[in-house]
DNA sequence: GTTAGCACTCTCATGGTGTGAGTGCCAACC
DNA sequence: GGTTGGCACTCACACCATGAGAGTGCTAAC
């Protein structure tokens, strides 16, 4: 859904802004429709109750608040979210000590992308109190770094593939002959010398010119092939893994209080089609991605809001962190917190690497 | 909580078993509290429904049944269900057409353990049409298989372990000096001949027997003292994921359209040290285990209930699969796709070590 | 342009009512 | 003695009316 355009000619003036913004905040912390005088009790506005009526009347108009009924209060509208996140405030940096306490966490974790994604994910959750998104950084394309063989049984070996991003994949091989795991070995050698780096592709035609009657070489070749229909499976699959964290949170949301808005959630959160679609879209962009409610391709999603930001090396590999809260969500915090995190997860990648 | 004891004196005769039966079978599909009426009307039960009256009575005497409210149909209690699961009925065999499905699918999978237990869910899931659980296949203690060790930079290299069942596990090492991966790969070869098969405490041992002046041997026992540690990790480390599929089944059942009760499932899901107990308790039963409501140890499950299996090899290796749903469960057909599914992973694993 | 005042609207909580499903009991029956 | 039809009784639930309260929009005065 492409989002609207406000129907109100030119920005707003100060004194509107805040008002809009003193609804968004005040409705994001109670969950209930704001009424003019609860606005001037509670937010230093310098008017009365009548003034801001008017201005509320005006926001309305220009499609940034709504009335859920005549009687009730107003509530921000997607369109209403979006002004505020693009033209009122700034992202609220995390603070000082909640990053010292995050770089340590991620510090005491093993060295491990693995172990990296999963504890972005549960940290986005704790400290946002909405849910933690995040998936593996995944190579663009999967480069040979090397592989290894074990043996399991008589005619049956394990082919472990390391990926130049640090990605394992292993498969197993069934062989036709008996081999013991010396011949593993050696053919497992021969093949790192000859495979080393090379893509799906760069492989296949090394292979190809493999020396075909040699039949000290019909092992190897068996084995490559393997490889290279590994490799080409890494390449082909769209986004392994989504690992969230804290969906308790969300459930704890008062607008979820009847589960059926977030079994659709859920339900889109399995559709590997849309993540696809939505973490290479976040991961092009290069920066942090707000999508409010029917702002989000599926509609499923509607009722909910996403801050989506990449992490990686671009080019070679690239997830995605985020979270996931209700529409009526603090935007500003969701956005420093994740821009924290997708930061330090690139600091510690290119420390890695460097 | 120990389940109570029926108060009745006995065992039930036929006629008053084939009514248990024929309310939890009703209650089941309906979800609705079930009357005399619809009972003589829906099941040829031969009797008029002031008889089956006089019976539903004797049942809710005994514990079997309850009442919502005085002028409601009759409900199971937890002792119902689990009358019912151990006297009345026998667990359904899947049909033969779906077991074919399902062998099919798991042939259709790239051979290893990962990719398994989570069709295993996924599978439990979509038959039972309640949500389906797995957990890999921990070894009991981890025996070295093989390692490997891959450059990263010039002093990062990354330590891969295999283990015995297939296991495998990644870890960092940062190292003092520049090395390549020539040099890494002869560490590894030497760590191979030292540690192959070893356990964490054996490989300590072999370590420690090691020249302790002799340079050459710096860097095998730098790298050995983190193979020590990782398998350590292993074997310390409770179980290391639930994966689950299918919740959205169980957010759909009308006991759980308010989201506040899935909301403590939820949660007890992601209780690790609840898991670890309830995990280890199955494996060691070694059969199809049954949890109904609040047979179960958390009280957040006090709702739902769990049909859950083990599998793997005894004593090497196991893991647990089963379904969660609502204690409205058709548990006859849950226990036979559980024992269908165990047992074809078990097939599968024999076959793989055969 | 801002404000106080006021009529108006609409939700939500409360309480009364009627309906219907289902029970428990009892007397009659086989 | 077990079984059955009949009947009074109970209770949840849906429905409606009512009143309080919150909040608005409008207007006239400042």
């Amino acid at each position: 859904m492409a989002r609207r355009v406000r129907r109100s000619s030119g920005p707003l003036d100060l004194r509107s802004q805040a008002i809009l913004r003193a609804v968004i905040e005040e409705y994001v912390t109670t969950a209930a429709p704001v009424g003019s005088h609860a606005l001037v009790e509670r937010y230093r506005l310098g008017v009365s109750s009548a003034t801001v009526r008017a201005i509320l009347a005006e926001l309305e108009e220009g499609g940034l608040l709504t009335h859920p009924h005549t009687s009730a209060g107003r509530i921000p509208t997607e369109q209403g979210y979006r002004y505020y996140v693009e033209a009122i405030v700034d992202s609220v940096p995390l603070p000082p000590v909640e990053q010292l306490m995050i770089r340590h966490q991620f510090g005491q974790v093993e060295y491990a992308n693995e172990h990296w994604f999963r504890l972005a994910a549960t940290t986005l959750a704790s400290v946002t109190r909405a849910a933690g998104l995040a998936t593996p950084a995944k190579p663009t394309s999967a480069h040979l770094r090397r592989l290894d063989l074990v043996s399991i049984s008589d005619r049956l070996a394990s082919l472990i593939l390391v990926l130049r991003e640090g990605a394992l994949k292993q498969v197993l091989v069934t062989l036709d002959h008996v081999t013991d795991q010396a011949d593993l070995t050696a053919v497992a050698n021969r093949l790192n010398d000859l495979l080393d780096g090379l893509t799906a592709t760069e492989a296949e035609r090394v292979l190809a010119a493999l020396d075909p009657v040699d039949p000290s070489l019909e092992l190897p070749r068996r084995v490559g092939e393997r490889v290279v229909r590994a490799l080409q499976a890494f390449d082909g699959a769209a986004i392994e893994e989504l690992f969230s964290d804290g969906l308790l949170n969300v459930m704890a949301a008062p607008e979820f209080a009847q589960s059926e808005k977030l079994r659709r959630v859920f339900a889109a959160l399995e559709n590997r089609v849309y993540l696809a679609q939505l973490i290479s879209g976040v991961a092009v962009s290069g920066r942090v991605c707000v999508f409010i409610g029917h702002e989000n391709t599926a509609e499923e999603m509607a009722d909910v809001s996403l801050v989506l930001a990449p992490y990686g090396r671009p080019g070679r590999a690239v997830g995605v962190v985020g979270v996931l809260g209700p529409t009526r969500m603090a935007y500003p915090q969701a956005i420093g917190t994740v821009r924290f995190v997708s930061g330090l997860m690139n600091e510690l990648i290119d420390h890695l690497y460097a």
